[in-house]
DNA sequence: CGCTTATTTGATAACGATCAACTAAAGTGG
DNA sequence: CCACTTTAGTTGATCGTTATCAAATAAGCG
């Protein structure tokens, strides 16, 4: 297999400040084992299961979400291109959520065998690592507080504001526009709300003109009201500081 | 200062499939850099401040919460001795929410700018580190699926349980009675749930005699019908696998 | 002994869940 | 090629869980 590291991977892109060493692009090379492709649908990771693989999203776009014994499902959050899934079973050794594909996506696998060997020979990628947990972590904390504390209007608010910037940082924007390829009970299912007052909260948000939602497509057309509503505060895009 | 590593730090718990060095040892007591005692009340990290400390409690309880803009609060979780804090803040740069004291509390204060040195010379303890994030990150997500998914009973029987699991693994149980040393209202900005149906519910479970809550002491009566109330799924204590 | 904080309880209101039905689009198979 | 089915989105009506309001009790505490 000839390659390089993956473009897109977060071992890669939080490398800015620390770069590659000749030996680390060797060890990245060894540590991926290869590519998944998976169709939509997909379930990549199974609740309970014990999967010996680690991933890196490479393209499309997925749900990661926990089933009660009531047959609710909570999803946790949505897996867009750079995201890293796994690191909980591969450090755990049990996977304690499913993750589905709701695009086409591929994947960049990696052995969970080999995490040890990256935290031994290469603390900076290690450290990466622990800092995608950590932002992880935080904007778990985030939705914490939106499910517990913001009525539907400000969660639905805040979730698109939310998907947006992060889209947009993946470099998916067009003119404020950006791709969403879920459906409305994918987000309910997110947000801790019925189907029924989902829809009928986004034609609210649509009908006040400030974002539009469709065809797996979401416009946002006033996000300083979108923000102002769901209560943001001006978060500075994620940048991890130097060593 | 003399010391040996903290009894009660979690990196020294976790560590128990890859026993300290010599060497290690000596790098805990400088990565130490000191014991902090304060007052309930006490608010020990800032939500946007820029801590230069990492911490780990040895004693006492506290909350970690999020202050939104109309001025709710949101408890994100409790803090019980062996957990770890600020590991955000120490590689984010950021303090994204606050921690505050219930009770007196003794925390085993640490540089973040040490963390680094962690990484590179010490990958077993960084592992741990990590580990420590992705367990966390798991309790987030399930916190995530009760606000989602619960409804208040639910919730609060959740909470119990997984509270006084957490506390008999920190060995603080004594015949099915746990500190819990917390108002009504902690537990309610921590739910999502107003005080007032918090306190209702709490009467409920009393009533039905499942739990008892009461001057600081949780009592589960009938754990087996508060986890299928709550829809728990039996949890395998959380124990890192070796390496 | 007033003052504050935590808990408790009842009454009322509202937000959002649930139920039901309909439309539209996209397969699928005979 | 057209019934038939399935899935996603939409809308209206009703119900119920939980928030909010109000007030009382009780326990520290200066």
């Amino acid at each position: 297999m000839t390659m390089t590291a993956c473009k897109n991977c977060p071992l890669r892109q939080k490398s800015m400040f620390t770069p590659f060493t000749q030996d680390e692009l060797s060890f990245m090379q060894s540590f991926k084992t290869g590519e998944l492709k998976v169709d939509p649908g997909t379930t990549i990771l199974l609740e309970g299961s014990n999967s010996p693989q680690l991933y890196t999203v490479l393209s499309g776009m997925g749900t990661r979400y926990k089933t009660l014994e009531n047959g609710r499902r909570q999803v946790i959050n949505f897996l867009f291109p750079g995201d890293f899934v796994g690191l909980q079973a591969g450090i755990m050794g049990e996977m304690k959520h499913s993750v589905e594909a709701s695009t086409p996506m591929t994947l960049c696998a990696f052995r969970r065998d080999d995490l040890w060997t990256l935290f031994r020979q290469h603390p900076a990628r290690a450290y990466d690592l622990t800092w995608i947990a950590a932002v992880e972590e935080h904007f778990l904390g985030e939705t914490i507080a939106s499910l517990g504390q913001r009525d539907a209007i400000q969660r639905i608010a805040w979730a698109l504001v939310r998907i947006h910037e992060r889209l947009k940082a993946a470099g998916l924007q067009k003119a404020n526009r950006v791709p969403l390829p879920f459906r409305q009970q994918d987000l309910a299912d997110a947000l801790g709300l019925s189907l029924v007052h989902t829809n009928k909260t986004l034609k609210t948000l649509r009908s006040k003109g400030l974002a539009q939602w469709s065809d797996g497509t979401l416009e946002l057309r006033d996000i300083a009201t979108l923000a102002d509503l769901a209560m943001i505060d001006p978060e500075r895009p994620q940048q991890r500081p130097l060593l």
